[in-house]
DNA sequence: CGCACTATTGAGTGCTGTCAAGAACTGTGG
DNA sequence: CCACAGTTCTTGACAGCACTCAATAGTGCG
């Protein structure tokens, strides 16, 4: 006999393509969808060069996604934390040209090619396309941020995104997670490591933030909305 | 009685949701999916704050996607040409955030998000899937090239994916439209006006390329692309 | 407790941003 | 066809910030 759909308890079931499901389709939906087994930090969710089935969802933890230039270095280019979207470049050729994988100990759904009609077929469909359109919508931010010239202005415009993320998924956007590492997020942001830890150290000293190894609490959001860009309200 | 479908003899037949339909199949997509009327430039394709009821493929032309900033400022955030899909960003919320316009006389087909089903159907599906992940690549690519420090490789990295685009869509990559201004140009590098005007001159001076004011004619490709921070072969 | 790794702090150079002026192009009207 | 005005683009000088190289401090793990 069947198990209950996975989705009825998933800790991102309001953020997914499982929003406004009923139990019924709840249970269509993890027919094509289900989560993979927990994923330990630094695992591979899928490497460049790999066929590209589908996307993922994320469903705990946080994932990154890099690429290796030709000579040999690696390219942070997104952060991904539950109830976002992720692999979707690769179905640009069939082929994934970045690779994926674990920050901390992490599960992801994945979204099968083949099972996209079916996905409409239940009422996913459009939160789908409400994925695709969220990480779409933060690569502009990113856009945006990363023109900034000043570092300060990077880091707090990075700051006030996963902020907003943090909210969206209902968590405490005073306490940002940081999961990844200050290479890995120095190279995101497009600095060295040694200009992170500097405007870290200046943000801290001006009392903006303080920060641990793995966290970021916020204590002015808005001076830290005033150093960075910021496109909406 | 109706004309035959748009999309038979359509320029971009082979890059957009027609790619690979049979002439039933592209009737259908022409019930769906009509190009625009031809926008002059500078008209908007839509704009911040407009609600967002699809996406759309450039038929013909260029367009520029751009937000404003709370302070009134500009941000460039992407540049668009024939076969490429933009205005997906809006489907994260319903509600567009950024502006698109014409960089000049421009064609764009609308996709509705509520023919996506219909497309599926047809055979479009997949293809609608493949200019996404070819967005979200792009995107990719655009990170790692703002993410470098110097300005020279983001112009040549700007200039190596230009090419690359204009190679898929089977024009010469060896004489680059350059459709939009340098400030915009400019603005969507993330470095001033000035500093893309010298860098576009050291290149010119050591014969990489040529310019005008409306195109850039490469003369090393390669050497472009050791400038640039190359992801793929 | 010691070792390897990661993060912070320090000093000097070079590139880009800023401010400013001049040149070239575009479109209009005579 | 040419003159003109407005815009766009290019070039120059200077200052500030980030990168590089280097050393120190802190963390986690065996």
């Amino acid at each position: 006999m069947m198990k209950p759909s996975q989705c009825q308890d998933c800790p991102t079931r309001q953020l997914c393509l499982a929003a406004g499901l009923d139990s019924h389709a709840l249970e269509q939906l993890g027919e094509c969808v289900r989560p993979s087994a927990p994923m330990p930090r630094s695992a591979f969710l899928y490497r460049a060069g790999d066929a590209a089935e589908g996307c993922f969802v994320v469903r705990s933890g946080a994932y990154k996604t890099f690429a290796i230039s030709a000579s040999g270095e690696e390219y942070v280019t997104g952060f991904y934390f539950p109830g976002e979207l992720l692999g979707m470049a690769g179905q640009a050729s069939g082929e994934h040209r970045e690779s994926a994988t674990a920050l901390m100990t992490s599960t992801a759904c994945r979204v099968r090619l083949e099972d996209i009609p079916t996905l409409w077929s239940i009422g996913s469909g459009e939160s789908l396309l409400r994925l695709m359109g969220q990480t779409e919508r933060l690569g502009a931010d990113v856009h945006v941020n990363l023109s900034q010239s000043r570092a300060d202005a990077r880091v707090a415009g990075f700051l006030v995104t996963l902020a907003k993320r943090m909210r969206h998924q209902g968590r405490d956007a005073q306490r940002l997670p940081i999961p990844m590492s200050r290479t890995d997020l120095a190279n995101y942001l497009g600095m060295t490591l040694e200009c992170l830890s500097r405007v870290l150290a200046r943000l801290t000293k001006a009392k903006l933030i303080s920060t641990t190894r793995t966290e970021i609490a916020v204590h002015a959001a808005s001076d830290l909305e005033a150093l960075a860009t910021h496109l909406d309200a």
